[in-house]
DNA sequence: AATTGTGAAACACTTCACAGCC
DNA sequence: GGCTGTGAAGTGTTTCACAATT
């Protein structure tokens, strides 16, 4: 019913979930699917996957459930499965080389197109088939290969400068892979993952639980 | 006041990060803070930092903020800094590679102390100084290195079946990687870090903002 | 004077429960 | 009869605003 209401933040981190599953049940030839199906399958409350889904319109019949190619075709276009993104990978130290190796083979619609280490040459080299270039050379080649947004997987010392650089340049996000808290201007979206914060605070609940 | 009131899940998350930048301040020779201070650097809304530090008592002194040392100490106690936490680490593809050369170093409190991979010799081979053997071995293993908890960086296919030979072996939690929604007991606790639906919501806010 | 610790308000998110439609 | 879509209630989290304290 609301095509132009805001979408709460913690529904937009569920919708790349709900296309994967959904696909998975495309693929396995269902027709049709309930909210409770989802649920069994995806361990979310039916009521919370029903409401997630109202944002966008009535998706479902009553009665019935959800038709699964709708939903289908429907997330692929909100998720812009259709329209590839292009990748910049800034940083190619551990990290940085296993996700260019894994490069979300999974998502046909991301790759990471050009990278950039400060240990790479000026002219260039390669690995698993992606140029990386030394960082002087970022906002050349970051619009070369159009690149959209940046994976950024530096030392904590280099995170905020690129970060710099690239709000200068406009990108549109960075998924923010340093413990470093960036700054960054309100038109440029910014998700962190931090792995030690996470390990952490399952050692935390993991010594603090009464078993 | 409270010391046995329950902690929200969402100061629990935060608990690391305060760590860490306390850790700065006191490498700087700090010696009092304020929640507005931390604010600035952490950028989380000052009021927060206070409800969170109450929950664990008066950590501050009205009028004066907090003392740097105590805050240190209060936090290295709580999130057991001291006592090293040994990891097992299932699954040696490009992200387990990346984790074990990456080994938390910044956190000398927990290390990947052995590792397991399908296409290990059963009598182990290594990588970065670390043991890793077949998955046959795992029970046995994961028992003689004395692992408390598991970081999953295997295959779709392989992870429930891991999780319930990790709940098996009664390991207290599982650090998450692949995209598999697994069903554990209560007593385990589980944290999930899914690159693609992070990287896939970062898109989606991209595409669907103003700019 | 400065800054905490915390009731209370505000906001965000989830779940209940059921009217309405298939 | 079954299942959606959604008001309303419930739960969790953040922020305001200020009395209490050093």
């Amino acid at each position: 019913m609301n095509k132009e209401n805001k979408i709460p933040q913690a529904t937009t981190k569920r919708l790349p979930l709900y296309y994967r599953f959904i696909q998975n049940f495309a693929n396995e030839g269902k027709k049709r699917i309930s909210s409770k199906e989802l649920s069994d399958a995806m361990k979310i409350d039916p009521a919370t996957i029903r409401r997630d889904f109202s944002y966008f319109g009535a998706l479902g019949k009553k009665g019935y459930g959800y038709d699964v190619q709708n939903l289908l075709s429907f997330f692929r276009e909100t998720l812009d499965q259709d329209e590839a993104t292009n990748v910049a990978l800034i940083g190619v130290g551990n990290l940085g080389n296993a996700l260019i190796k894994y490069n979300f083979q999974k998502n046909h619609n991301t790759r990471i197109v050009v990278a950039f280490d400060s240990k790479a040459p000026y002219e260039g080299t390669e690995i698993s088939d992606i140029p990386i270039f030394h960082p002087d050379r970022l906002e050349e080649m970051y619009e070369e290969y159009g690149a959209e947004l940046a994976i950024l997987t530096v030392s904590s010392r280099s995170a905020q400068g690129m970060a710099d650089r690239l709000s200068k340049m406009n990108a549109k996000g960075i998924l923010n892979f340093t413990p470093v808290r960036l700054t960054v201007p309100e038109s440029m979206k910014l998700m962190n993952i931090d792995l030690s914060v996470e390990l952490q605070a399952l050692i935390y609940l993991i010594r603090n639980s009464e078993n």
